[in-house]
DNA sequence: TATAAGTGAAACCAAATGGTATTACATGAG
DNA sequence: CTCATGTAATACCATTTGGTTTCACTTATA
């Protein structure tokens, strides 16, 4: 779905919610494991938790009784994309800015 | 400032607000002018553009009675660098599958 | 100096957000 | 089966957010 890019950057909003990225790029986590190392309920993890799911940047799995995150490369990657839309923008500033400086040399 | 990390992710979580930035990477606008091409009073166009000021996104510079509103890659490319964090990440887990699928192999 | 055009700022409102507490549902161990 | 553990879901609350309306301020121009 197009509209998870939205969803994406909803999820990155959240200073906890990126935390949370951090710690899953070290290891997959359980909600409880997630949640020592915030200072908030579990329930609170969980909803960031659902938030990061619906915005495609990590993933879920069952294990017995446990649910184990795991960060999800793809949607991550979705997200960083989005900023390609200005690396023209910002190669054009460059050169931009060095027509600028040649004009003042002269 | 260090937390602008946070304003600049508060301010992407907008769809207005990243289709502001894609208005003005083509071209510096004046808060009217960005106005015309949302259904939505310049007064709330312009709590916008603060936001993205406050993210460091744009910068706005005084032109008479107008105020001129432009892209600031430099701001823009600190939030794009957030994500660099995770490379090293996309790199293992590609190394990771890699080796999945050789032991699947033999 | 009027006056219109453009912006800034405050007051206000509905909806979304981030958090808590509580309760109910599944699962592994004895 | 029983019970402790881990997660899910709901109701509820305070704050933030995105929007409007309104009014004041600044500046170019007749």
């Amino acid at each position: 779905m197009i509209q998870s890019e939205q969803q994406g950057f909803r999820a990155l909003a959240d200073p906890t919610r990126r935390g949370i990225l951090h710690l899953l790029a070290e290891q997959d986590l359980t909600i409880a494991e997630v949640a020592d190392n915030f200072q908030m309920t579990r329930a609170a993890v969980k909803k960031h938790l659902t938030i990061l799911q619906e915005g495609d940047l990590i993933t879920t799995r069952t294990d017995g009784r446990s649910r184990v995150n795991a960060l999800n490369p793809d949607g991550l990657k979705r997200v960083h994309d989005w900023f390609s839309f200005f690396d023209a923008f910002w190669d054009d500033r460059l050169a931009a800015l060095k027509t600028e400086i040649e004009k003042d040399k002269t």
